[in-house]
DNA sequence: GATGAATGAGTATTCATTCAT
DNA sequence: GATGAATGAATACTCATTCAT
């Protein structure tokens, strides 16, 4: 029974790999290419695996590009979602900690690329586009929302609308986003994601306490 | 004078207008469907010429992405630009005056989707990507960053990172101009991009005079 | 204005014969390798283009493999339905006139690899074999039938049922057909199906005269 | 009797009868799709087995295709012969016999699509034309040419070509194999082989005997 | 023997670019 | 200048075949 129940060790391992194998080398090419100009050759390539290989996991290149969104960002999304739930407190340090682990992720990974890619073939792939909306833009922009209430209920902020509101606060980290996939390897000197991200919620936290114009 | 003179004859006014007409069928082209994805074919038809003449007059695709990207922005920079210059004033009112140019721009023009694809093809145009990182970017990062300078020797504002702050002023409307042409399509609601503008400069704003976290 | 209202006379000639000469190069390579094996470019190399000029006139292969049925016999069953209006004569007469014509086609010409194709490709095409059915095979055994009741009618034939009879009398016709696309490359002598018809329809036209099994 | 006499053995009776099993599978497939177009997953799955094992069977799908014309044919080619041989008689009667025998394996089987395979492939295999032309089709041509000698001999027909008088009678049975295989699932009746058969063997067989054209 | 994951050669199709008219 | 027919390089996708397990 024992060899049975585990057929193929090696083999197996692979298999149940290369999923997420694949994903990260797509990631890769398409952060670089784009979709359309990404070839499925470079991606089997970085991948290690041939071109047919790629087929047994995705059928299609619309698909493998779909898989690439969903998994690199439900993650750290849902991440997220959970450090708030498990470390209340005032508004102005949830928002500071949440544009932080972003700042975080933006500096430290690849994650950047894939708003990058969203904005690219959004277009394209209007049930992607809709995705993304859904399941990452209205439902961050939500989070935000959420806590700017608090904060104004509590006093702590004056009375602004909180659409506008959570927009403003995650402005500078779509910036950073695109500042980092888009034009830093261009640029003479790298922006510091993290540094930037704290000035700027200071700023925009700072004029959320302010009591008008002043 | 000669050549620019001659108004009269409708024949020689088309010829001179073909490449603006081309420019602007090609914006929209490559707005709905990105540079790959783009058909001269389509950008023919919508000039409503054929697609040798195209060639007449761009000798490659590549080239006339550079010039739409080209021919679309700057007229728009340097009118901001003369109008910083005429109309002088404290810097928190030609900061507002900026970035409500810019809010009406995105509100009534497609003038939204240069940064779309400047984001999306940048790793396929690097000369394209560094292009507009210098003419459009850094110029218009330097006018905000010197309108700060201005503010915070005046005392207008405190002593932040102007590089920080500038693009904290300028992140609202890299993300109206994303929003209205990668989400509004498949969002319920329209985002009216000059009230957004309008409240994040506020917010962003006041939090610059503030004197601190206090 | 004469320049003008022949414009591209050697091109023109060319646009107008070129989907009649790449639906000859095609029925000549589908005949020899059957739908799925041929490739286009080897159509295309025959018919003296390119691979991308096919698609100038054929939105596909599939569209193409149409073309070629639909072009390659229709003319003929029309020719052979004048020629029964305008030739009347007895049941008999018209049969044996009907067979031969249609022999002469089989030994001058490639239409039996038309059948061909649509035995070998039906069940890949029912479109096509639908269309086939029912304006070749269902319109000639009419044409049949309706002379066989003519002739039972004027006692010329026994009174059989003229459906299984049409059939009987177009059997040999379908059987030199495949003869000659099929196997006469590989027997040693060949078929003259004129011959085969002729004897063939005199042993059939004089089956249907006797007056039973005597 | 040993290897065919130890049915007790469950998995010993499997592995003789693979062979068998996939070839079975195997018709159908490439009857419904053609060569081409059969996939051998497709008749792996049918035959219950893994596409590698396949392999151990048969080297290569063109051999697999040959197989199953081999086996597919020629049992029933001997079954008729011997029967032939088995029930002497006037020459008419075996002519309706063999006839009625392949009328009943036409509507009972698939039997049918292996001449129809045969004429679409034939240009791709030659090899497999020649085998099939000299196993079957002139194996088959020479029997019933022979009958007719001897029914000329004997004075029961008149005398005719006997190549051509085999043709014309075998003629309507692949008739009969290619409508049910081709047209009968698009047309709105079904043709009844038998009965069909029937008719036409009787047609031609008084023809047969008729004395001339008379 | 049996499996099915992996391979890569083969092909339909697209579209920027050219050039004879 | 203007046209649009022609080209052919480029690429997604399929599927017979192999082979480690």
């Amino acid at each position: 029974m024992a060899l049975q129940s585990q057929p193929a060790r090696r083999w197996r391992r692979r298999k149940d790999a290369r999923p997420a194998e694949i994903v990260t080398a797509a990631l890769e090419v398409f952060a670089e290419r784009g979709f359309s100009a990404a070839r499925l050759d470079d991606v089997a390539a970085r991948a290690g695996i041939s071109k047919g290989t790629l087929y047994l996991y995705f059928p299609s290149k619309e698909e493998l590009f779909k898989a690439v969104v969903r998994e690199a960002l439900l993650p750290n999304l849902e991440r997220v979602e959970r450090l708030l739930r498990t470390h209340p407190g005032p508004a102005a340090a949830q928002l500071e900690m949440m544009v932080s682990q972003i700042g975080a992720l933006l500096q430290g990974t690849q994650i950047g690329v894939i708003p990058k890619l969203i904005i690219a073939e959004a277009g394209n792939f209007p049930e992607l586009a809709r995705f993304y909306l859904k399941e990452v833009v209205q439902r961050g922009l939500g989070l935000l929302a959420g806590i700017l209430e608090r904060g104004i209920a509590s006093g702590e902020f004056r009375a602004v609308d909180v659409g506008h509101g959570a927009r403003t606060v995650i402005a500078p980290v779509l910036l950073a986003a695109i500042w980092k996939t888009t034009f830093e390897a261009h640029a003479g000197a790298r922006l510091d994601a993290e540094a930037f991200l704290r000035a700027a919620v200071d700023v925009v936290l700072s004029g959320l306490r302010a009591d008008g114009r002043g």
